[in-house]
DNA sequence: CGCGGGGTTGAACATTCTCAAGAACTGTGG
DNA sequence: CCACAGTTCTTGAGAATGTTCAACCCCGCG
């Protein structure tokens, strides 16, 4: 099932494939001798469309570093119902959370199309973090985002209805694609975004549906939205 | 309004008042000479009850340590509505989050009661976390944990019903109290309660009283709770 | 060009919120 | 120790919001 070698995606050999983890933020402000020493415990490994990468249950020991293609993480909640947490594009890096503390997954993390991953042990990590002070520092800004994104997911659930999650949604889809333009690509099926906003495909398709017939947006294919009055979405 | 002076709390002076840090987890591994070494960067500050120790949108560049009382954090949503977030207790910190990127609050830190407080300036404590690296492992460790629980209550609110919420928030209670005694305390008001739930005092007061009912828990005076039967409640 | 999964729509139902009124608790001052 | 005041909490009824289940559509891909 899964391929692990030295480094697959980059035949080359060692010190060859530094595009793993060159462009990860915790690590491209190291001197080139440096990153050569990290090169030298990372690990290469593929995982095909479907497969998991770990489970909820897994021991947790490796940080895992898209290098190409796609993962999605997924939780379960007590009653089996599945939420999507997020999604890891190249340079996203997971499997942080467990790293720092002896434990288990809580979440799933699944290929949504072929991907290579590169995988630094947990043991080799925490090596690393003790030689060079400034990586912590790094990983911890990296925590500070990610905890704050997370906070404010959590309110925006506690208080707002879906109508209004699906704004805030798209409104921030048109901020982080940064082009004027206001036609943005929905980065995952409806399906999987209901999932991520906490409803049902059923709800989501009404509400896009409403925004549409109120002249906010319009809906082109799957997965094209064209926002035509971000204000109006705004104060719904 | 706001008492600030060498340390309000422990006259004694300079390193007499180890007290405010030396319960906190980041520090308590530390040699006493390291740790009086933080002494010297660290402030104390009281705050009466009702005071805010900072607001959404102020520059974040303290790290706070709980010494007495407790601090209440919660945040504003984009329509307005408040969603208490979490309460500190002497040893708990806070400000971590923005830390380590220059930025604004996004939650409010309010005093429940008369708090005294130990502040630590962003700059300092960059400097230790270079000086000590065991330091930031430990804050690691510490963000690791509560990105899971927050996490975790993100997909909570995303997936569970109220019920469900409430019933497992009764459960880990149970835990947390850790004696075998099935009698817990509310750390809270229901007012705080329910919106620490991302519902109403209503809907929370309702589902108890269902759940008296069915004879899973008995409900005395405002905060105790004896819960009869853990298991009818998780399958709720 | 037909298949299959995502996507949409409809109708009934479940859950939760809101508003409003009344009850119970807490702690404060006499 | 008691009474009072101010909350906090509870309860009711109706309205809003969202879910479920089922049927259908349609887009993309073989």
């Amino acid at each position: 099932m899964k391929e692990m070698t030295a480094c697959p995606h980059h035949p080359g050999g060692a010190g060859s494939h530094q595009g793993c983890v060159s462009l990860v933020p915790i690590f491209n402000h190291l001197e080139p001798d440096q990153m050569s020493e990290i090169m030298q415990v990372v690990q290469g490994v593929s995982f095909k469309k479907g497969e998991v990468m770990y489970h909820a249950g897994d021991a947790s020991d490796s940080l895992y570093i898209v290098n190409e293609g796609q993962i999605k993480i997924y939780r379960l909640s007590e009653s089996g119902k599945e939420q999507l947490v997020r999604i890891l594009n190249p340079g996203d890096f997971t499997g942080e959370l467990a790293l720092f503390k002896q434990s288990v997954h809580e979440a799933y993390a699944e290929a949504m199309v072929n991907s290579s991953i590169c995988m630094i042990k947990q043991a080799d990590l925490q090596k690393l973090l003790l030689k060079y002070p400034t990586i912590s520092l790094k990983i911890l800004s990296e925590f500070s985002n990610r905890l704050e994104t997370s906070e404010r997911q959590t309110t925006r659930f506690a208080t707002e209805k879906v109508e209004t999650r699906i704004a805030l949604f798209l409104a921030e889809l048109i901020d982080s694609e940064g082009n004027g333009g206001k036609t943005v690509n929905l980065p995952m099926s409806k399906k999987d975004l209901a999932s991520y906003l906490g409803t049902t495909p059923e709800t989501l398709s009404r509400r896009l549906a409403d925004f549409e017939a109120e002249g906010f947006i319009k809906q082109k294919g799957q997965r094209k939205i064209t926002i035509l009055d971000v204000d109006g979405l705004l104060l719904v």
